[in-house]
DNA sequence: CGCGCAATTGAGTCGACTCAACGTTGGTGG
DNA sequence: CCACCAACGTTGAGTCGACTCAATTGCGCG
C-alpha cells in the first residue's frame, strides 16, 4: 500500500529498511472513496491522516457565495492531510476527484515516529514543506502569469509529480478533472477555462481528450509556464 | 532575542522551561538588514535559518519579465526560512521590507533538536504548517475573492498575527509597505492597487497613513474579507 | 431514443491593465 | 534657505482580459 509513498519520499533522500518497515506498519486500514466524496471534511478534527494510494484528490475551500477554490491537487503517494497531525482542525476539505484508495495512519502512531525516528520525522516534515513550496509556486502563477501560462505550469507540475510515482506513459498521463474542476484550480469561470485550454491546444502544446493529457511539446510548454522544478526538491540528499 | 518567537509558539501549545532554553541557545548571531536588502537569496543553500526578531520581511519570486510576486509576509517572531533546513535550496528570495533584526540558527543545531526534543520539533514543524495554511488562505483570496476582499483579508490576517506578538496598538498597527509592494502581494498593478485601497477607505473600513493601518470597523472588514482565523491555529492545545 | 453532463461558442459588460500626467512629501546640496 | 530631485501616491483615458448569460453540440448510458 505504501509503494507510491516510498517512490515519493525516496526521491528526496534514502530510507533505511527499518524506516520503510515503520511506514508499512503505521499506514493501515485501507479505505475507498468514489469521485466527489469528501475524504476529509472542513472543520473536522481527524485522528488519523490519509495517504492517497491511488487516484486524484483535491484540497478546497468554499467562499460564502458558494464558489470553490482548489488549493492543492494530490496524486498517488501524497499524504493529503498529514498537516492535520499538528494543525488539529481542518481548515479546508479534501475531495476525491476520481475513485480513490487511501491508507490511514493514526496520529498517535505519527507521534511515536516523531519521538523515536528523527530522520523519518524529517522526511515527513519535508513532505509537508514541499507542498508548501507548491503553494508558493501556485501563488506566483495566480498573481503574475497569464492564465494560459498558469495552466501550463500546473500541467508541467503534474507531469513531473506523476512521473515520480510512475503514473505517466511517455508524454501523457491520466487526468480525471473536468474543465469545471480545473476552473476551480485556476480560479476562473468555466467558460474562460475552456478558452484558455483551447489556446494551449491551438499552440499544439498539449492535447486533452478522454481524461488524458498529452504533452506535445515539452520544451515550449515549460517555456510558456516558466516551469523550473527546483521547488519540488527532487534531488536525493541527506535531510 | 527569541521573545517574539516564544509569543508565537506559545500561542499554539505550552513550552517547558527546557524548551525555551534550547531555543535561546540555538538562536544566535544577531544580524541587521536595511529595507530592500535580501535576507536570503533565491537559489542559495543557507546553512542556517533566520528568525525575524523585529521588522517586516517578504518571500518573493520574480518572473522572467521581471515582475515580482510576494508569496508571504513575515513579522516579528516568524522563522522566515525554517523550511530551508530540509528543502536545502531556496526556491525564492526573502527581502527586508523595513529595517530588520534577525537571529540565526544553524541547521546542525536544528537537526540536533529533531533528534532529542520531539515536542519542540513538532512545534517548529507546526510553525511551517501554519505558514502553509496561510498560503492556502492566500490562494483562495487570489482565486475567488474580489481584490478589495483580498486586501481586507490580508489586513485582517496581519492585524491578528501582529496582535499575537504584541505589535498592535488598539485598532492600528505599523505597516511599512508601499502601495507598490502591496501590489506585489495581491498580484496587481500599482495603479489598480491604489484604487482598491481607496474603495476600503471610501467604505470607512480602514485608514492607511504614514505606514499606519487603522481598522475603523473590524466587524465589517472581517465580513468583506470573509476572514475566519481558524487557519492560524491560534488555540493552545497539546501538539 | 432521449436524458444528463461536459464541452463549446457567441454576445455584451465590467474589472484590471497600460500609458501618461500631476500632486505631495522628504531629503540634499548650492 | 530655497531649489531641486526622487519616491510615493493619485487621477484620467483607452484597451483588453475575464466575467455572465444564453444557447448549442457531443457523448455515454439507461
Amino acid at each position: 500500500m505504501i509503494d507510491p509513498l516510498l517512490l515519493n519520499l525516496e526521491q528526496h533522500d534514502v530510507l533505511t529498511d527499518e524506516e520503510r518497515d515503520i511506514l508499512r506498519r503505521i499506514v493501515v486500514r485501507e479505505k475507498r472513496f468514489s469521485a466527489g466524496e469528501d475524504l476529509v471534511v472542513e472543520g473536522s478534527r481527524p485522528g488519523q491522516s490519509s495517504l492517497l494510494v491511488e487516484g486524484f484528490a483535491a484540497r478546497y475551500k468554499l467562499t460564502a457565495e458558494g464558489m470553490r477554490q482548489i488549493t492543492a491537487l494530490h496524486v498517488a503517494g501524497d499524504f493529503v492531510d498529514l498537516h492535520a497531525f499538528l494543525l488539529k482542525t481542518m481548515d479546508h476539505g479534501v475531495v476525491a476527484l476520481s475513485p480513490c484508495r487511501v491508507g490511514l495512519s493514526d496520529h498517535a502512531d505519527l507521534k511515536i515516529v516523531t519521538e523515536r525516528y528523527p530522520h523519518l520525522t524529517r522526511m515527513l516534515w519535508l513532505d509537508t514543506l514541499i507542498h508548501g513550496s507548491i503553494h508558493r509556486a501556485w501563488i506566483v502563477a495566480m498573481g503574475r502569469r497569464s492564465k494560459a501560462s498558469h495552466l501550463a505550469h500546473i500541467l508541467c507540475e503534474l507531469y513531473v509529480r506523476l512521473g515520480v510515482v510512475r503514473r505517466t506513459d511517455s508524454w501523457s498521463f491520466h487526468l480525471p478533472l473536468s474543465q469545471s474542476e480545473m476552473a476551480d484550480v485556476l480560479g476562473l469561470s468555466l467558460v474562460h477555462m475552456n478558452r484558455v485550454i483551447q489556446t494551449l491546444r491551438r499552440e499544439s502544446l498539449i492535447s486533452w481528450n478522454n481524461q488524458t493529457i498529452t504533452i506535445l511539446d515539452w520544451e515550449r510548454l515549460k517555456e510558456v509556464a516558466e516551469f523550473d522544478p527546483t521547488y519540488l526538491s527532487l534531488s536525493a540528499e541527506p535531510r
